[in-house]
DNA sequence: TATGGATACATCCGCAGCGGATATATTATC
DNA sequence: GATAATATATCCGCTGCGGATGTATCCATA
Protein backbone atom coordinates (compact mmCIF):
# COMPACT_ATOMS: atom_id res chain seq x y z
CA UNK A 1 0.00 0.00 0.00
CA UNK A 2 0.96 3.37 -0.68
CA UNK A 3 0.47 7.00 -0.67
CA UNK A 4 0.93 9.80 -3.20
CA UNK A 5 1.07 13.35 -3.94
CA UNK A 6 2.26 14.39 -0.57
CA UNK A 7 4.91 17.02 -0.22
CA UNK A 8 5.66 16.13 3.58
CA UNK A 9 4.51 12.80 3.73
CA UNK A 10 7.05 10.46 1.92
CA UNK A 11 5.93 7.40 3.69
CA UNK A 12 1.96 7.31 4.65
CA UNK A 13 0.22 4.99 6.02
CA UNK A 14 2.27 4.81 9.53
CA UNK A 15 2.75 1.84 11.18
CA UNK A 16 0.20 1.49 14.46
CA UNK A 17 3.05 0.97 16.19
CA UNK A 18 4.82 4.36 14.97
CA UNK A 19 0.99 6.52 15.01
CA UNK A 20 0.65 5.68 18.58
CA UNK A 21 4.21 6.24 20.01
CA UNK A 22 3.98 10.03 17.63
CA UNK A 23 0.66 10.80 19.82
CA UNK A 24 2.00 9.60 23.05
CA UNK A 25 4.63 12.34 22.80
CA UNK A 26 2.09 15.00 21.45
CA UNK A 27 2.01 16.63 25.49
CA UNK A 28 5.46 15.93 25.89
CA UNK A 29 8.28 14.25 26.17
CA UNK A 30 9.24 10.66 27.29
CA UNK A 31 10.91 7.73 27.50
CA UNK A 32 10.29 4.62 26.20
CA UNK A 33 9.32 2.61 28.56
CA UNK A 34 6.07 5.36 29.66
CA UNK A 35 5.73 5.51 25.67
CA UNK A 36 5.09 1.53 26.23
CA UNK A 37 2.82 2.88 28.99
CA UNK A 38 1.15 5.82 27.73
CA UNK A 39 -0.11 3.58 24.42
CA UNK A 40 -1.88 0.84 26.67
CA UNK A 41 -3.32 3.35 28.62
CA UNK A 42 -4.35 5.06 25.86
CA UNK A 43 -6.36 2.29 23.84
CA UNK A 44 -7.17 0.47 27.40
CA UNK A 45 -4.90 -2.12 27.32
CA UNK A 46 -6.10 -3.25 23.90
CA UNK A 47 -3.06 -2.66 21.93
CA UNK A 48 0.24 -3.73 23.31
CA UNK A 49 3.58 -3.27 22.35
CA UNK A 50 6.37 -5.79 22.84
CA UNK A 51 10.44 -4.66 23.36
CA UNK A 52 10.80 -5.45 19.94
CA UNK A 53 8.40 -3.21 18.51
CA UNK A 54 9.09 -0.42 20.92
CA UNK A 55 12.95 0.11 20.57
CA UNK A 56 12.94 -1.10 16.99
CA UNK A 57 10.52 1.45 16.33
CA UNK A 58 11.85 4.42 18.21
CA UNK A 59 15.26 3.85 16.23
CA UNK A 60 13.47 4.08 13.19
CA UNK A 61 11.51 6.87 13.70
CA UNK A 62 15.18 9.06 15.33
CA UNK A 63 16.57 7.98 11.92
CA UNK A 64 13.63 8.78 9.75
CA UNK A 65 13.51 12.12 12.10
CA UNK A 66 10.05 12.08 13.25
CA UNK A 67 11.74 12.24 16.69
CA UNK A 68 15.17 12.98 18.86
CA UNK A 69 16.61 12.31 22.01
CA UNK A 70 16.71 15.42 24.63
CA UNK A 71 19.29 15.49 26.89
CA UNK A 72 17.51 16.77 29.16
CA UNK A 73 16.06 15.23 32.05
CA UNK A 74 12.21 16.74 32.90
CA UNK A 75 12.15 15.65 36.94
CA UNK A 76 15.89 15.92 37.69
CA UNK A 77 15.05 14.46 41.31
CA UNK A 78 13.24 11.27 41.05
CA UNK A 79 15.12 10.51 38.09
CA UNK A 80 16.56 7.17 36.36
CA UNK A 81 19.83 7.28 35.10
CA UNK A 82 18.50 4.57 32.36
CA UNK A 83 15.83 6.31 30.83
CA UNK A 84 16.05 8.18 27.45
CA UNK A 85 13.62 10.98 26.47
CA UNK A 86 12.25 11.56 23.30
CA UNK A 87 10.80 14.19 21.50
CA UNK A 88 8.85 15.11 18.52
CA UNK A 89 9.88 16.83 15.39
CA UNK A 90 8.59 19.46 13.40
CA UNK A 91 8.15 16.33 10.95
CA UNK A 92 6.87 13.93 13.31
CA UNK A 93 4.12 16.58 14.46
CA UNK A 94 3.26 16.86 10.37
CA UNK A 95 3.49 12.96 10.09
CA UNK A 96 0.94 12.34 12.89
CA UNK A 97 -1.82 15.06 11.97
CA UNK A 98 -1.54 13.74 8.29
CA UNK A 99 -1.86 10.23 9.50
CA UNK A 100 -4.78 11.05 11.88
CA UNK A 101 -6.81 13.02 9.03
CA UNK A 102 -5.96 9.64 6.68
CA UNK A 103 -7.48 7.72 9.41
CA UNK A 104 -10.55 9.90 10.35
CA UNK A 105 -11.27 9.52 6.07
CA UNK A 106 -11.11 5.96 6.47
CA UNK A 107 -13.60 6.38 8.89
CA UNK A 108 -15.70 8.90 6.95
CA UNK A 109 -15.77 5.93 4.08
CA UNK A 110 -16.81 2.95 6.88
CA UNK A 111 -19.74 5.92 8.14
CA UNK A 112 -21.02 6.53 4.40
CA UNK A 113 -21.20 2.98 3.92
CA UNK A 114 -22.66 2.64 7.20
CA UNK A 115 -20.40 0.07 8.47
CA UNK A 116 -20.08 2.60 11.37
CA UNK A 117 -23.01 4.84 12.81
CA UNK A 118 -22.49 8.58 12.59
CA UNK A 119 -23.35 9.04 16.47
CA UNK A 120 -20.05 7.72 17.77
CA UNK B 1 1.81 -4.19 17.65
CA UNK B 2 -1.21 -7.16 18.94
CA UNK B 3 -4.55 -6.24 20.18
CA UNK B 4 -6.40 -8.62 22.84
CA UNK B 5 -9.62 -9.46 25.06
CA UNK B 6 -11.58 -9.97 21.54
CA UNK B 7 -13.30 -13.50 20.75
CA UNK B 8 -14.18 -12.47 17.06
CA UNK B 9 -11.11 -10.85 16.48
CA UNK B 10 -7.72 -13.13 16.91
CA UNK B 11 -5.88 -10.35 14.76
CA UNK B 12 -6.07 -6.69 14.57
CA UNK B 13 -5.36 -4.15 14.02
CA UNK B 14 -5.96 -5.04 10.36
CA UNK B 15 -3.54 -3.91 7.54
CA UNK B 16 -4.77 -1.16 5.10
CA UNK B 17 -4.56 -3.19 2.41
CA UNK B 18 -7.16 -5.33 4.14
CA UNK B 19 -9.53 -3.10 5.85
CA UNK B 20 -9.76 -1.24 2.30
CA UNK B 21 -10.56 -4.33 0.39
CA UNK B 22 -13.35 -5.12 2.98
CA UNK B 23 -14.53 -1.76 2.48
CA UNK B 24 -15.10 -2.04 -1.24
CA UNK B 25 -17.01 -5.32 -0.86
CA UNK B 26 -19.31 -3.73 1.76
CA UNK B 27 -22.16 -2.59 -1.52
CA UNK B 28 -21.81 -5.98 -3.01
CA UNK B 29 -19.57 -8.54 -4.66
CA UNK B 30 -16.62 -7.15 -7.00
CA UNK B 31 -14.09 -9.31 -8.92
CA UNK B 32 -10.47 -8.26 -8.03
CA UNK B 33 -9.92 -5.31 -10.21
CA UNK B 34 -12.79 -3.60 -9.68
CA UNK B 35 -11.42 -3.54 -5.90
CA UNK B 36 -8.50 -2.04 -6.59
CA UNK B 37 -10.09 1.03 -8.47
CA UNK B 38 -12.78 1.19 -5.83
CA UNK B 39 -9.99 1.87 -3.04
CA UNK B 40 -8.31 4.37 -4.95
CA UNK B 41 -12.00 5.97 -5.99
CA UNK B 42 -12.62 6.27 -2.22
CA UNK B 43 -9.24 7.63 -1.15
CA UNK B 44 -9.27 10.14 -4.32
CA UNK B 45 -6.39 8.54 -5.27
CA UNK B 46 -4.47 8.79 -2.60
CA UNK B 47 -3.80 4.99 -2.10
CA UNK B 48 -2.69 2.22 -4.68
CA UNK B 49 -2.64 -1.04 -4.56
CA UNK B 50 -0.47 -2.72 -6.62
CA UNK B 51 -0.98 -6.34 -7.91
CA UNK B 52 0.95 -8.26 -5.66
CA UNK B 53 -0.41 -6.48 -2.80
CA UNK B 54 -3.87 -6.71 -4.18
CA UNK B 55 -4.12 -10.76 -5.00
CA UNK B 56 -1.98 -11.33 -2.13
CA UNK B 57 -4.42 -9.92 0.43
CA UNK B 58 -7.30 -11.61 -1.41
CA UNK B 59 -5.50 -14.95 -1.13
CA UNK B 60 -5.17 -14.65 2.41
CA UNK B 61 -8.71 -13.31 3.42
CA UNK B 62 -9.82 -16.30 1.37
CA UNK B 63 -7.50 -18.81 3.87
CA UNK B 64 -8.65 -16.39 6.91
CA UNK B 65 -12.55 -16.73 5.74
CA UNK B 66 -12.87 -12.99 5.44
CA UNK B 67 -14.15 -13.20 2.02
CA UNK B 68 -14.78 -15.83 -0.72
CA UNK B 69 -15.18 -15.81 -3.79
CA UNK B 70 -18.88 -16.89 -5.56
CA UNK B 71 -19.24 -18.90 -8.63
CA UNK B 72 -22.06 -16.19 -9.59
CA UNK B 73 -21.67 -13.82 -12.58
CA UNK B 74 -23.39 -10.53 -11.48
CA UNK B 75 -23.68 -9.21 -15.06
CA UNK B 76 -24.70 -12.60 -17.37
CA UNK B 77 -24.01 -9.83 -20.45
CA UNK B 78 -21.03 -7.88 -20.65
CA UNK B 79 -18.90 -10.03 -18.47
CA UNK B 80 -15.20 -11.12 -18.67
CA UNK B 81 -14.58 -14.59 -18.25
CA UNK B 82 -11.21 -13.89 -16.33
CA UNK B 83 -13.03 -12.07 -13.21
CA UNK B 84 -13.10 -13.76 -10.11
CA UNK B 85 -15.59 -12.28 -8.00
CA UNK B 86 -15.93 -11.98 -4.12
CA UNK B 87 -18.35 -11.47 -1.58
CA UNK B 88 -17.75 -10.71 2.19
CA UNK B 89 -17.92 -13.42 4.91
CA UNK B 90 -20.21 -13.19 8.28
CA UNK B 91 -16.68 -12.49 9.81
CA UNK B 92 -15.07 -10.34 7.38
CA UNK B 93 -18.10 -8.04 8.23
CA UNK B 94 -17.57 -8.46 11.76
CA UNK B 95 -13.27 -7.66 11.23
CA UNK B 96 -14.41 -4.63 9.22
CA UNK B 97 -16.86 -3.28 11.75
CA UNK B 98 -14.32 -3.82 14.95
CA UNK B 99 -11.50 -2.27 12.61
CA UNK B 100 -13.20 0.77 11.61
CA UNK B 101 -14.30 1.46 15.64
CA UNK B 102 -10.46 0.92 16.23
CA UNK B 103 -9.64 3.05 13.84
CA UNK B 104 -12.52 5.71 15.31
CA UNK B 105 -10.90 5.26 18.72
CA UNK B 106 -7.22 6.11 17.71
CA UNK B 107 -8.90 8.86 15.98
CA UNK B 108 -10.59 10.00 19.01
CA UNK B 109 -7.72 10.14 20.73
CA UNK B 110 -5.79 12.49 18.12
CA UNK B 111 -8.76 14.39 18.82
CA UNK B 112 -8.65 14.76 22.47
CA UNK B 113 -4.91 15.94 21.84
CA UNK B 114 -5.89 18.32 19.42
CA UNK B 115 -4.24 16.82 16.82
CA UNK B 116 -6.93 17.20 14.76
CA UNK B 117 -9.62 19.07 15.13
CA UNK B 118 -13.72 18.25 16.34
CA UNK B 119 -15.12 19.89 13.27
CA UNK B 120 -13.67 17.30 10.48
C1' DT C 1 20.72 -6.78 53.29
C1' DA C 2 19.03 -9.82 50.32
C1' DT C 3 15.50 -11.08 47.48
C1' DG C 4 12.17 -10.27 44.09
C1' DG C 5 9.51 -7.71 41.07
C1' DA C 6 8.88 -3.83 38.35
C1' DT C 7 11.38 -0.64 35.52
C1' DA C 8 14.28 0.30 31.51
C1' DC C 9 16.79 -0.50 27.42
C1' DA C 10 18.73 -3.35 23.69
C1' DT C 11 19.37 -6.92 20.19
C1' DC C 12 18.35 -11.14 17.63
C1' DC C 13 15.67 -13.57 14.41
C1' DG C 14 11.63 -15.87 12.34
C1' DC C 15 7.59 -14.62 10.09
C1' DA C 16 4.21 -11.95 7.51
C1' DG C 17 2.92 -8.38 4.41
C1' DC C 18 3.93 -4.76 0.93
C1' DG C 19 4.88 -3.83 -3.66
C1' DG C 20 7.47 -3.53 -7.83
C1' DA C 21 8.68 -6.54 -11.57
C1' DT C 22 7.35 -9.79 -14.52
C1' DA C 23 4.37 -12.84 -17.04
C1' DT C 24 0.25 -14.17 -19.51
C1' DA C 25 -4.15 -13.95 -21.44
C1' DT C 26 -8.42 -11.67 -22.64
C1' DT C 27 -11.23 -7.80 -24.02
C1' DA C 28 -11.93 -3.42 -26.16
C1' DT C 29 -10.49 0.24 -29.30
C1' DC C 30 -8.76 2.40 -33.30
C1' DG D 1 -4.27 -6.30 -36.99
C1' DA D 2 -1.98 -3.42 -33.68
C1' DT D 3 -2.39 -1.28 -29.28
C1' DA D 4 -4.02 -0.26 -24.86
C1' DA D 5 -6.70 -1.42 -21.04
C1' DT D 6 -8.42 -5.10 -18.35
C1' DA D 7 -7.60 -9.03 -15.33
C1' DT D 8 -5.19 -12.38 -12.74
C1' DA D 9 -1.01 -14.59 -10.82
C1' DT D 10 3.56 -15.37 -8.92
C1' DC D 11 8.28 -14.18 -7.45
C1' DC D 12 11.32 -11.97 -4.34
C1' DG D 13 13.62 -8.28 -1.77
C1' DC D 14 12.71 -5.30 1.86
C1' DT D 15 10.65 -3.64 6.02
C1' DG D 16 8.35 -4.13 10.31
C1' DC D 17 6.24 -6.72 13.99
C1' DG D 18 6.98 -9.18 18.17
C1' DG D 19 8.38 -12.86 21.15
C1' DA D 20 12.60 -14.38 23.29
C1' DT D 21 16.49 -13.28 25.52
C1' DG D 22 19.84 -10.59 28.00
C1' DT D 23 21.41 -7.05 31.12
C1' DA D 24 21.13 -3.63 34.46
C1' DT D 25 18.80 -0.54 37.72
C1' DC D 26 15.42 0.94 41.01
C1' DC D 27 12.37 0.05 44.87
C1' DA D 28 9.69 -2.27 48.34
C1' DT D 29 9.62 -5.50 51.98
C1' DA D 30 10.79 -9.23 54.53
Amino acid sequence: MKTSHNTVNESLPLTPAVFNILLALVDGEKHGYAIMLEVENNTQGEVKMGPGTLYGSIKRMCEAGMIEESGERPDPQMDDQRRRYYRLTGAGQRALKAEAERLDRQVMIARLKQVLQFTG
